[in-house]
DNA sequence: GCCGTTTTCGGCCCGACTGTTTTCAGTCG
C-alpha cells in the first residue's frame, strides 16, 4: 500500500475512534500520525528499510506497527475491524454542523439510528429532543443541517472566495469605527480551495459593525450575531464569520483565525516551552510554567498587571517567539516553524507578482480559445508582460479543434509574422499543447516539434490506466527530446474530478532528469502540481514554470493565482521560468533543443 | 497513542459559543 492510502487508512481510524467515543488524545495521535506521514518528503520504503520510521516525532511503537504492516501487506487487522464495528452512516453525520463524535454515539446508542434518513426520521418524531443533552433547538438545527448538508459542505475555488470576500473587506474597512480589517483563514493562506471565509476587525464600538456584516444585501442567512462574533450565509453556501476585538487583541486573533490549525498547535506548543501561553486573546506567562525565568505576582489584579504581553503586529509575535515572520501561505503546520527558527537558507523567499514577466500555455481562437494571436498579445502587454507563449491543443484533442501539423505550422508562420510586425514590445513563442497519446508517444511529428519555440505535453484521455501504466506513459512523454514541459501533471480538477493514477514522484525525478519543466497550471479550478509537492521537487532542481492555461484574454489574469501556489510551494525565483527575461527563456528552450 | 534538560506516568493548545443545564459538556475553529 503506498503512503496516500496510509494517510487515509489513519485519518479514517481517526475519525472512527471519535465514533467510538475514545480518548480525543488518542484520537489526536492517528489524525497527527496522517499528518507527519503525509507532509513527510522522503520515501515511505526508504524510511521503513532505515528504520528510521520510529524516530519521527509524532510516530511512536503503535503507529510504527500499524504503518509497517499496511505498508507491507495493504491490510491491517485493527483497522478492518474497527470499520466493521461502525455504521457508515454515521460518518456522514459528522457532516451536519453541531454533531461532534459523542452526540453521533449517543443517538446511535440510544435511537439505534445508522443513517442519515433515519436521524432525519427521528427529528421529525420528537425522538431527539426528548434525549438528555438535546432539546428542540437541537432538533431543528439537526433538521436544517441534513436539510443543507450538500451546500454546507461544499469548498470552493479560492478564487471565487476571493472575489466574494474583496468588496465585504473594503466595506467593513470603509466604516468609520473600524481601525484595522483583514480576511484569514485558508483565504489568506492562500489555499487552493476555501471552506468559508472569516474576517478580523479591530475596533471598540463592535456592535455597528456586526448590524453592518449582518445586514449586507447578499446575506441569505444569519446564524449568529453576538458581540464578538456574527457567522452569516450566502445564497451559494459559503459561510462568513466576522470577529470584532479591541485593537490589542488584533494581532493575535488575525494570527490566530489564519491558522491553520496545526501551525497555531506548533505555536502554542513554542509558546509553552518558553514559559507562555498563548491564545486568540493574547500572550501570557503560563501558569505552571515554573522556569523561574519570570517574575510574577499571582495577587496582582488585572491581566495587564499580571504580566500580558501587548504585540501591535504578527510580526512582533513572532519575533517575541524567536522566529522570523512566517508568511500566512507558509503556516501549514509542515515544519514552518522549525524553518522559520533557522533562519538563513532554511527561510525561501518568496515569488512576488511583478517578477513574472511572461506567461506560456495560453490558448487562441486557433483551437478552442475564445482570442486572436494578438488580441491575447494585446492583453499580455497591458499585464505587464514581456513575452507571451501560446500552446494550442493538438488534434487528438479533437473536442477543442486541436492543431494537426499543417495548422501548427500555419499558426507559427502567423506568429512570426506578428513578432516581425514590430506591432509590439511583447514577443510571443511559439509553442503547442500536444496531446500524451495513451502509449506516451505524442500527437505530432518530430519535425513539428523541432520547428516551434517549446511544447507542452498533457494527457487528455484514458484517464482511468493504472498508475503504472499512466506513469509509463507520461515518463515516456518526458524522454522525447521535443518535451520542453509537462502540462497540469494530475489532471485534477478541484472539487470535481480526483487526479488520475500516477506516480508523481517517478514523474519529478523523469523531469529532473531530462531537464523538463514542470507547470503550475494556473487555472483557480486546476493548480497543478500540488503545491504540497513543490518544495522537496524544487530542492532537488526541479524547474517551474507558471501557466495560466488562458482560454481568452481574461484567463491570463489566472496567472496570479499560479504565483500563490509557487510561495505556497517556497519554489526560488530561479527556478521559475517566467521570471526570465525574453533572451533567458529564448535560451532556455534553444538548450533543450 | 505520543512524549519527556526536572517526569516512563500523567500530561497532552486554548477559549468562546451553544444549548442545555442549574454548573457544564460538546462542538468549533
Amino acid at each position: 500500500m503506498n503512503k496516500a492510502d496510509i494517510v487515509d487508512v489513519l485519518e479514517d481510524i481517526a475519525v472512527l475512534l471519535e465514533l467510538k467515543g475514545e480518548n480525543p488524545f488518542k484520537i489526536r495521535a492517528y489524525s497527527g500520525g496522517a499528518r507527519v506521514l503525509e507532509t513527510m518528503e522522503d520515501d515511505l520504503g526508504e524510511v521503513i528499510a532505515e528504520g528510521r520510521l520510529g524516530s519521527i516525532k509524532g510516530v511512536g511503537s503503535a503507529l510504527v506497527d500499524k504503518i509497517e504492516t499496511l505498508y507491507a501487506t495493504g491490510e491491517l487487522e485493527y483497522y478492518t475491524k474497527l470499520r466493521a464495528s461502525i455504521a457508515p452512516g454515521l460518518i456522514e453525520m459528522l457532516d451536519i454542523p453541531g454533531l461532534g463524535g459523542k452526540k453521533v454515539k449517543k443517538l446511535h446508542d440510544a435511537l439505534g439510528v445508522e443513517s442519515i434518513d433515519a436521524l432525519k426520521a427521528a427529528c421529525e418524531a420528537g425522538e431527539v429532543s426528548a434525549l438528555k443533552g438535546f432539546g428542540k433547538k437541537s432538533e431543528e438545527k439537526i433538521l436544517t443541517g441534513i436539510a443543507n448538508r450538500a451546500a454546507y459542505a461544499k469548498r470552493h475555488l479560492w478564487w471565487d472566495a476571493r472575489t466574494v470576500a474583496e468588496p465585504i473587506l473594503a466595506g467593513l474597512r470603509d466604516l468609520p469605527q473600524v481601525e484595522q480589517a483583514e480576511a484569514a483563514g485558508s483565504l489568506r493562506r492562500l489555499k487552493e480551495t476555501v471552506g468559508d471565509l472569516d474576517f478580523i476587525v479591530a475596533s471598540s464600538e463592535p456592535q455597528p459593525v456586526m448590524d453592518w456584516f449582518v445586514g449586507q444585501d447578499s446575506v441569505q442567512e444569519v446564524t449568529a450575531h453576538g458581540e464578538t462574533k456574527s457567522s452569516v450565509r450566502f445564497e451559494s453556501g459559503l459561510q462568513a464569520d466576522l470577529r470584532v476585538v479591541p485593537m490589542a487583541q488584533f494581532a493575535f486573533a488575525l494570527h490566530h483565525f489564519t491558522g491553520s490549525k496545526e501551525h497555531n498547535v506548533a505555536m502554542r506548543q513554542r509558546a509553552l516551552s518558553r514559559g507562555y501561553s498563548l491564545s486568540e486573546w493574547g500572550l501570557k506567562p503560563s501558569s505552571n510554567s515554573g522556569s523561574g525565568e519570570l517574575e510574577v505576582e499571582p495577587s496582582t489584579g488585572s491581566a495587564q498587571e499580571s504580566g500580558e504581553l501587548e504585540v501591535s503586529s504578527e510580526q512582533e509575535l513572532f519575533e517575541f517567539l524567536g522566529l522570523q515572520a512566517i508568511p500566512p501561505e507558509l503556516r501549514e503546520g509542515m515544519g514552518e516553524v522549525e524553518r522559520y527558527e533557522q533562519g538563513g537558507d532554511s527561510v525561501p523567499s518568496l515569488l512576488e507578482l511583478s517578477q513574472v514577466r511572461g506567461v506560456f500555455h495560453n490558448h487562441t481562437t486557433a483551437s478552442d480559445g475564445r482570442g486572436t494571436i494578438e488580441e491575447m498579445a494585446e492583453a499580455a502587454e497591458a499585464l505587464g508582460f514581456d513575452y507571451l507563449g501560446l500552446a494550442d491543443h493538438s488534434k487528438a484533442s479533437y473536442q477543442a479543434n486541436g492543431l494537426d501539423d499543417a495548422r501548427v505550422l500555419k499558426q507559427l508562420e502567423q506568429i512570426r509574422a506578428y513578432n516581425e510586425s514590430g506591432e509590439s514590445g511583447l514577443h510571443v513563442f511559439a509553442g503547442i499543447e500536444c496531446d500524451i497519446l495513451p502509449d506516451g508517444s505524442l500527437d505530432l511529428e518530430d519535425s513539428t516539434l523541432a520547428a516551434l519555440d517549446y511544447a507542452v505535453m498533457s494527457v487528455h484521455s484514458s484517464f482511468s490506466q493504472s498508475e503504472d501504466e499512466m506513469t509509463a506513459r507520461v515518463i515516456r512523454a518526458i524522454e522525447h527530446p521535443g518535451t520542453v514541459m509537462l502540462g497540469h501533471p494530475t489532471g485534477r480538477i478541484l472539487l470535481r474530478r480526483e487526479s488520475y493514477k500516477i506516480d508523481l514522484q517517478k514523474v519529478i525525478d523523469a523531469a529532473i532528469a531530462n531537464k523538463v519543466i514542470i507547470e503550475i497550471n494556473a487555472n483557480p479550478k486546476r493548480l497543478d502540481m500540488d503545491w504540497r509537492l513543490w518544495r522537496r521537487a524544487a530542492e532537488k532542481g526541479l524547474m517551474c514554470a507558471i501557466n495560466p492555461d488562458a482560454h481568452k484574454t481574461e484567463g491570463l489574469a489566472h496567472y496570479a493565482a499560479g504565483v500563490n501556489i509557487a510561495r505556497k510551494g517556497g519554489i526560488p525565483a530561479e527556478q521559475i521560468l517566467n521570471c526570465r527575461d525574453c533572451a533567458g527563456v529564448a535560451q532556455w528552450f534553444a538548450e533543450r533543443r
